[in-house]
DNA sequence: TCTGGGGTCCTAGGACCC
DNA sequence: TCTGGGGTCCTAGGACCC
């Protein structure tokens, strides 16, 4: 049945059959929420850097265009940013964590089916009467989010996840309207002038692969024997070749993670145990909070070190050393045994840059208590767990910590251009004058 | 002098077992 | 002369993503 007077459909049965899937993407999310409290610097180029301002992770528009690269260190961009004025910022996780909630809230709003994907972007299944007028729900929700949040984003829609990336990227390079829809109309045409690498899920290893046997577009991915795919880059290039041709092969999202780590590079080399204690057991305890968020068991825990390998001029070392973890989950007995663990491993005379902790194998819900702990000790351990909880939550992160986390904490990571928490500490937010 | 952090999955190879 | 074959489990490293 045709809606259309002529009595011929505007296009093929299988486009209006299938569902559409849509993706959300900010536009340089972390130099917009830089801006969002910073009117001011709404056409100054922007740059935010990465943990121990260590190299640039954000670049605002004008920025991109002077051709900065992502991921360059900020020491060899200096000149670059004296030159062209660039404002800098360290990135501050606990503004952009509060400015994604929101956008992911008002998206829920509009759109009762998402995939969060990350801080900055979501894929959305829009209802039967969305789909009937994909453009004009794309706009909506693009004008919602500018409105309730402040954040410019571009929506992409395709049958597949890995076709919705590669609409919201047309949205966002080649369109005014900031919504793109990659049809049966449109594809073979796309498909011919992508390069293979700018695919998701094709990295630049994967690309020189595929370009050996061949295959350097889009369309010559659709188009390969899964043979020579899987040959030439594994399964994950043979479900990306299916994404492509419009089947849904990507895996299913887990239930929940499998694995938690924390871990930072130091603001300066790092040598002696006990400073390396210090550091571990802070991660500890960030990973630990983030577990107890996430209401998972951890049942094994590890541990690593590692020493600058770009400096090739000290000598070097890196090491890990894992243990299992039982009943016992609270915080103290984490931090006991990961502090073991790295006096397992540790040696002196190394100029250490980095140590981290993992938590993995995690499970939800209660787990079987074992025959032979002492579950006096567990119990007591787990109550003292409840009560540090309470007080955090009351009276702030930090407020209590265990005595091996340290009090100066020398070796913390370098923030020179953090910029105020205007959405999470009533101390930082913005006054309109 | 100064090069992030947090995840996922896949793969090859070794240890071990019968 | 001639030294198996087939599982499973684990781990380290690779590749990719944001």
């Amino acid at each position: 049945m045709s809606h259309s007077r002529s009595g011929v459909s505007l296009r093929p049965p299988f486009t209006s059959l299938s569902k559409m899937i849509g993706l959300v993407d900010c536009n340089n999310f972390y130099a917009s929420c830089e801006r969002l409290f910073r009117p001011d610097l709404q056409n100054t180029p922007i740059v935010v850097l990465s943990n121990n301002d260590g190299c640039i992770v954000a670049r605002s528009q004008e920025v991109k265009q002077l051709n900065l690269p992502m991921a360059t260190p900020y020491f060899q961009a200096k000149a670059m940013i004296q030159q062209h004025q660039i404002k800098v910022f360290s990135s501050n996780y606990q503004l952009y964590g509060s400015i994604s909630a929101r956008i992911m809230r008002t998206l829920a709003n509009i759109c009762p089916a998402i995939d969060i994907y990350s801080i900055d972007e979501a894929f959305i299944h829009p209802t039967v009467a969305q789909q009937q007028s994909l453009y004009a729900f794309g706009e909506n929700v693009r004008s919602r989010i500018f409105q309730w949040v402040g954040m410019p984003v571009c929506v992409g829609f395709a049958e597949t996840k890995t076709l919705a990336k590669i609409a919201n990227h047309i949205a966002k390079k080649q369109t005014v309207s900031g919504v793109f829809i990659i049809d049966e109309q449109n594809k073979t045409e796309i498909m011919r002038s992508l390069p293979v690498n700018e695919v998701w899920g094709i990295g630049n290893k994967s690309a020189e692969k595929l370009k050996r046997v061949g295959i350097r577009s889009g369309l010559d991915l659709i188009n390969a024997d899964s043979e020579v795919v899987r040959k030439a880059v594994g399964i994950n290039g043979i479900r990306t070749a299916q994404e492509l041709r419009g089947v849904h092969a990507l895996l299913e999202d887990p239930i929940h993670s499998k694995s938690i780590s924390s871990s930072k590079s130091f603001s300066r080399p790092v040598s002696s145990l006990n400073e390396l204690k210090e550091a571990l057991s802070c991660y500890v305890e960030t990973a630990h909070r983030k577990l107890r968020q996430k209401e998972l068991h951890a049942n094994g825990i590890s541990i690593y070190f590692k020493t600058n390998f770009n400096n090739q001029k000290v000598p070097q070392y890196a090491n890990l050393a894992a243990a299992q973890l039982g009943e016992n989950q609270s915080l103290t007995y984490f931090i006991k045994t990961a502090v073991h663990l790295l006096e397992t491993i540790y040696r002196p005379g190394f100029a250490f840059i980095k140590v981290g902790v993992i938590l993995s194998d995690l499970t939800s819900g209660p787990t079987q208590p074992s025959l032979f702990q002492e579950m006096e000790t567990i119990e007591k351990s787990n109550q003292l767990q409840e009560v540090m909880n309470k007080i955090e939550n009351k009276f702030g992160k930090n407020t209590i910590f265990h005595g091996v986390q340290g009090i100066k904490r020398s070796w913390s990571m370098k923030q020179d251009h953090i910029s105020p928490s205007y959405t999470t500490q009533w101390d930082q937010i913005p006054i309109v004058k």
